[in-house]
Formats: structure tokens, sequence, C-alpha cells
DNA sequence: AAAGGTCTTTCTTTCGAAAATCCATCCTGC
DNA sequence: GCAGGATGGATTTTCGAAAGAAAGACCTTT
């Protein structure tokens, strides 16, 4: 009681400040809160695909009451993450072949034409984004690679990952298409192969190549090569995981 | 004792009773009602776009509990229809040009893709579909302009004119092209002019005409053709709209 | 022993109030 | 006169409990 009577105090305090710039911002409501870590933690794996998300359990895992997790949850049903049947509650979404093909094949369609128009508006800053997001991607890749990889390496080598590709688009001036590309993403980082994250198959396939190739085709402002480029690096990506994980 | 166990086994009957079908199925949480009715009453524009939506004026207008309401508009947020602030509660998502071009060109984006596929997988169940909606929608265009319409003319010429649209993609075999269409035509359908509804420009469009060619493309699976003109169809619209609302 | 119905348990959904926050207004001190 | 801070009312957000519904346990009857 007392606890947590302090900890919303401190919370509290922390944000009448004005969110300093450049530092980690303190969220703002606990329906963010909950939003945040339940997406995370169902794109991640914590929760199982079709395991039922008890309200009970996830109060007790993240200290938050019913009304902001059922915010969280009905947000994520909306973002097709979770599932609800009505007086039955919440459920992880279910993963399926075909579930995984319509993630991949609608992605394709909407950064395809995110990456068409942001090539289309080019400019030098979103030149040296992508650079620099490429770059970044190799030396964390590299890093996770060689060494014994460390679940923090993993985890920023998706966000290198993330952010280049979203570099590549960040220029299309549609925010539909960029909400859905980022939400589509979330749907298809749920098909990763824990196995493959850093493993031999990563090997066959050379996707830093993939990468650099779709890269140039965008900053030579070749629209038609990069579109196909990318539609085949995320095939292929879909193919690999469709083999691993449903067994075709 | 005796009121109580009567009560629960009343209900448990009625709920027991598996939904007829065909009848107007009972809604079955107050969370849906409050979903259903806030979209219709946005998009329809009981609300100006920009309005703060209050939770007590809301609570008022449906008789429902903050609860209900406040997950509707969780879902409505994750739609785009309407914007939160933290800490200040939510409004009606703002209108603007640019707004409404991009998502007429991203429904185009949509339902192109989900036209093509529909041609491709289309079977004789999908033709008749078709044909039955075109022939509903004209015969209701036509009650509408003929004789004073009544709104509920207008609100039927609306679902035919929804029906029609939804019966050439419904064939594509993706849920999320589906789900994308239908919320696009929702943000899509703020923009409408009550003043055109049954109006004078009307007559300037042949909209009768544009439907029969899409129709015909499609059922001549004619994909590249039915996608042109479907694209030309929004962007008439859409520009008609620009025009009047925001006076270009 | 099986079928059918009733009770119990578990869980979701809803409610109304309490806590926290924002915003506009007014007051104070300079 | 005005900047700056306190104050009050309106509003959102959160909470915990009560109501409602589903699923399974249990008991009766045949």
């Amino acid at each position: 009681m007392t606890t947590i009577r302090e900890d919303r105090n401190v919370k509290r305090t922390a944000a009448a400040i004005p969110a300093e710039p450049g530092s980690d911002r303190e969220e703002q409501t606990l329906s963010a809160v909950a939003y945040r870590r339940l997406r995370q933690d169902i794109v991640s794996g914590v929760f199982a695909p079709g395991q039922p998300l008890r309200l009970e359990l996830l109060r007790q895992r993240y200290g938050l009451s019913f009304s902001p997790l059922r915010e969280a949850l009905n947000r994520l049903h909306a973002e097709r993450l979770v599932v609800a049947a009505a007086l039955r509650g919440f459920s992880v979404a279910p993963v399926s072949a075909d579930e995984m093909w319509d993630a991949t094949e609608t992605r394709i369609l909407i950064e395809s034409e995110a990456l068409r128009r942001s090539i289309a508006n080019g400019d030098d800053a979103w030149e040296a984004r992508i650079v620099a997001a490429f770059h970044a991607l190799e030396l964390q890749a590299r890093r996770t690679r060689s060494n014994a990889a460390s679940d923090d390496d993993v985890w920023q080598l998706e966000a290198r990952h993330r952010e280049f590709h979203h570099a590549l688009i960040a220029n299309c001036r549609s925010p539909r298409l960029l909400g859905l590309a980022d939400q589509l993403h979330a749907e298809t980082q749920r098909y990763r192969l824990p196995s493959l994250t850093g493993g031999s198959r990563a090997a066959i396939r050379d996707i830093a190549g993939e990468h650099r190739e779709i890269m140039e085709a965008a900053l030579g402002r070749a629209p038609a090569e990069a579109v196909t480029l990318l539609a085949a690096h995320y095939r292929r990506t879909a193919e690999e995981r469709a083999a691993a994980l449903f067994s075709d």
C-alpha cells in the first residue's frame, strides 16, 4: 500500500517536470505503459500465440488495475495483435502460415508504395539517415554475430533493423502508410525465429547484401528496382520462417 | 432467494438462445454498443471534427458509464477517427484537405490490390453479389433522387453504396485488406457533403455510369481497367469534396 | 453408469467514486 | 501595472468492488 502511494507520488512529481528533451520521457498515463509493455511482450513471444490474457495475471505482472489494461487490450485488438471474444476476454492472436503471408504481402503493398513516394521526395537528410541507419545496422550485426550475443545485443539488432527499414520509407509524407508499416512490422515480427536470430541459417542468405542493394537502389533513385528488391527481401524472410515454423 | 434464482434462470435462458439468424442480434457488451454508436455519430457528423468528446456528455447521450465509453474511444483512436491527448481526453479527429487526400490515396492503394485479387479469385457467387448490389444501388439512387428524399432514404443509399464497393473486393481473401478498406471507407465518408447527397452537382458526374463501368470491367475480368476506373472514381469524388469543403 | 440439470467457481464486464491533472481565474508582491 | 504563483472547478484517469456470464464440478434421477 505505502509503496504504491510512494511510487505514484514520485511519478506525479516527475510528470510535472516538462519532459527534458533527449531524455527518456516519463510515460504520461498508465494506459500507455500497459499498451507499450503488453505489445512488447506479445511481439517478443513472452505470451504464446493463442494464450488467454487473463486480467488477474496481467494485473499482477504489471502492477496495474483493470482499467488501463483493458484500454491497452482494446488498442491491441484494433491492431490485430490480440483477439477478443465477447464476455470471454482477450487472447494473443494465433499464428498460422496464412496469417503470416497475409501480413507479409500487406506489408509489401504498403511499404512498396511508401518507398516509391519516399524516393520521389528524397532529400539530403533522408539519404543521410538511411546511410547512417545502414552503417549502424552493420556494426550491430557484426557485434551480435561475433562473440556470444547477449540479449541486449539481439534487442539492439532488431532496433537497428527496424530503424533501417523505417528510414527508407520515412519521407513518404503519409501518416497512414507509416502507421500501417509500423503495425505490420509488429505483426510479422511475431514470426521471428529465436533459433535463427544469430544462427547458422542466416549465413545462407546474405541479408546484409540484400540491405545494401535496397539502399543503393533507393539512393540511386531507382524506385522500381528498390521496390522489387524490398519485396524479395520480405518474401525470402517469410519463406524461411514458414519452412521452419509450419514445416511446409 | 427465490427472486434471485428466477432472475438468473431467465437471463440464462435468453442468453442461451443462439441468436436467430437474420434477426437483429442483441449486442453482447456495452462496449460494443458504445463503439458502434460513437463510430456512426462521428462518421455522420453528429460530432463536429475537432470537437472534444467529453465523457460526461457521452455518458448522458448514450446512457453508459465511463468504462465502455473509454474502451470504444480507444478503439476509434486506433482507427484514426478520434485523436487522444494524454490527460486531456479525446476529440473527434480534425479534417483537412491533406488528411482527406491521404485517406483517399491509401484507400485506392488498398482497394486496387483487393480488387485485383478479387477478380483473380472471382466465382459465380461473387459475380452475382456484385450484380445484385449494383441493381439495389440503382434502385435506391432513383428512389432517393426522385421524390423528397427522407433521411432513411439517404441512409439506405449510403448502405447500398458501401455494399456495392464491398462486393467488388469481397473475394480478395485477405482479412487485412478488407478490414483496412472498411476503416478507410469510414474515414473518407466523413468528408461527404450533405449538400451534394441528392443535390444538383451529382448530375454533373454520371456516378451510376462510373459504377457500371467498374462493374463491367470487374465481371469482364479486366483487372487493370477495373483498377484504373475505381481509382478515377474515388479521385473524382475527393476532388469534388475538396473543391466544396476546402475551397481550392 | 449415463444424462440432465443445478450449483460453484472463475472470469469478464460494468459501475461509481476517489485521485490526479489541467485550465482559467484571481490574488499577491514588487 | 504586471509577472508569478496559488486556488477552485471541470475533466480525465485510475481504482476496487459489485454485477453478470461462462465453464466446469457435482448431484440427482432414471
